[in-house]
DNA sequence: AGTCCACAGGAAGGGCAGGCGA
DNA sequence: TCGCCTGCCCTTCCTGTGGACT
């Protein structure tokens, strides 16, 4: 392009109406002032955290559905009313909103607590300090609060999953160490079977009420998008059969509003970024491939070093072998990359751990199998496009080699 | 029915970096 | 500065296991 034609690239690019009119409303970041299909959930919350208006005990409570069922925004929506009313009302409130799963935030029990003290306005350096102490500055912010403080505590079974439940049974005893302030907590869980990972006294005291979150179903999600894309288009861009096309994609993946928003909106970039002045059904399609992609190739850029090696090995493997690569197999081929490139190869052991971690990301599919005389291994496959994959490989190769 | 393979995956602990408090 | 504490990444050691083979 020469510099003639992106002058009036970019004059044309300022001139041109844009798809959107509000693209922020198509973020699953957007808090609506109406949250559609989730009146009952609301009304159910609402009446469990009441009572703490007239200072009364509440019950802990556990929150479950699958991502983009809208919880967090329920809770969220719930927490904010409650607030107001406790102001005016002229009681003590403190609703601690937390995300367990945030990197480097809340993911270990002493990186949890000293967030949640930094919510009190307690200083916590990031490491340093017994957890006792912790608990200690913790247990003294609660008690100056002199009121009922509210716990949120979101994608809980993460952290459980990581680290135990240890933290939520001297969560759930707080209230008998303090004197002034009342403690309960609200978890918030992706996964229905969540409390199996936790111990029985926790399980009985935390799950006092709880609350589920059903799935959207294609109807639903119709109506959440129309109400998004009212504003959030500019007027009839949107082509027969789009936002349709978007819900049953998006209701086929458990129901996911996130899904379905992040699709509507992809496919309008798409639809700007080509120059059409519609977003067609072809557009959602592009929007459903691109959205796949980015996904997993920022997954892998992510990843440590030695995970995107032997992502390397396995993406070898799986050109020159047919059907599914062997553990033992990667193994060695990653060994072989390592030495070719003068780097110390990790132990079978952790290589199986990173495995596992590759397959939670969906990067990879791993199967533990038995070959019954012929030994018991992970059966891994990839079930990425080629065009993915071969955007990994190239970004694998030129990192490496 | 028993054996045996090729791992899976749990437990314990080492070593490092970052940070606190005396 | 030193002792202590944390998270994190990793190794070592170990037990467990599904099913083909004998």
């Amino acid at each position: 392009m020469d510099q003639k034609s992106l002058k009036d690239m970019f004059a044309n690019y300022v001139n041109k109406k844009s798809i959107f009119q509000d693209k922020n409303l198509l973020t699953s970041v957007f808090k609506p002032s109406e949250i559609v299909h989730r009146n009952a959930q609301i009304q159910e919350l609402a009446s469990i955290l009441a009572p703490c208006l007239r200072n009364t005990d509440l019950s802990n409570t556990f929150i479950y559905g699958g991502v983009g069922t809208g919880k967090t925004l329920v809770v969220k929506r719930v927490s904010q009313e409650l607030e107001n009313a406790a102001r005016d009302a002229h009681v003590n409130l403190k609703i601690i909103y937390i995300n367990c799963k945030m990197k480097k935030v809340a993911d270990t029990e002493y990186r949890l607590l000293a967030e949640l003290a930094r919510n009190l306005g307690e200083v916590v350096p990031a490491t340093g300090l017994p957890t006792d102490e912790v608990y200690n500055r913790f247990f003294k912010k609660l008690e100056d609060q002199e009121g009922t403080v509210i716990l949120v505590l979101d994608e809980i079974d993460a952290l459980v999953k990581k680290i135990g439940d240890n933290f939520l049974y001297n969560l759930t005893r707080v209230n008998s160490e303090l004197q002034h302030t009342k403690v309960f907590v609200v978890g918030i869980s992706n996964d229905l079977n969540f409390t199996e990972y936790l111990d029985a006294r926790v399980r009985s005291s935390l799950s006092e009420e709880e609350l589920i979150f059903p799935p959207y179903n294609a109807i639903e999600l119709v109506d959440i998008l129309l109400q998004r894309s009212k504003h959030g288009f500019s007027d009839s861009v949107l082509q027969e059969g789009v936002i349709q096309k978007c819900a049953a994609l998006a209701a086929q993946e458990h129901g996911d509003a996130r899904r379905a928003l992040d699709l509507l909106r992809v496919s309008g970039e798409i639809a700007e970024r080509s120059d059409s002045e519609h977003i067609t059904t072809a557009h959602v399609d592009l929007a459903q491939q691109k959205i796949e992609k980015d996904r997993t190739v920022e997954a892998v850029k992510s990843q440590p070093k030695h995970a995107q090696i032997l992502l390397s090995a396995i993406l070898t493997l799986n050109k020159t072998s047919s059907g599914n690569i062997a553990t033992g197999d990667v193994y060695t081929t990653y060994k072989t990359i390592c030495n070719k490139i003068g780097l110390t190869s990790l132990t079978q052991r952790r290589i199986s751990d990173l495995l596992s971690e590759l397959d939670m990301l969906g990067i990879i599919n791993a199967r533990v199998i038995s070959k019954g005389r012929y030994g018991r291994t992970r059966s891994i496959s990839i079930d990425l496009s080629t065009h993915v994959q071969d955007q990994i490989d190239s970004f694998l190769k030129e990192k490496f080699y």
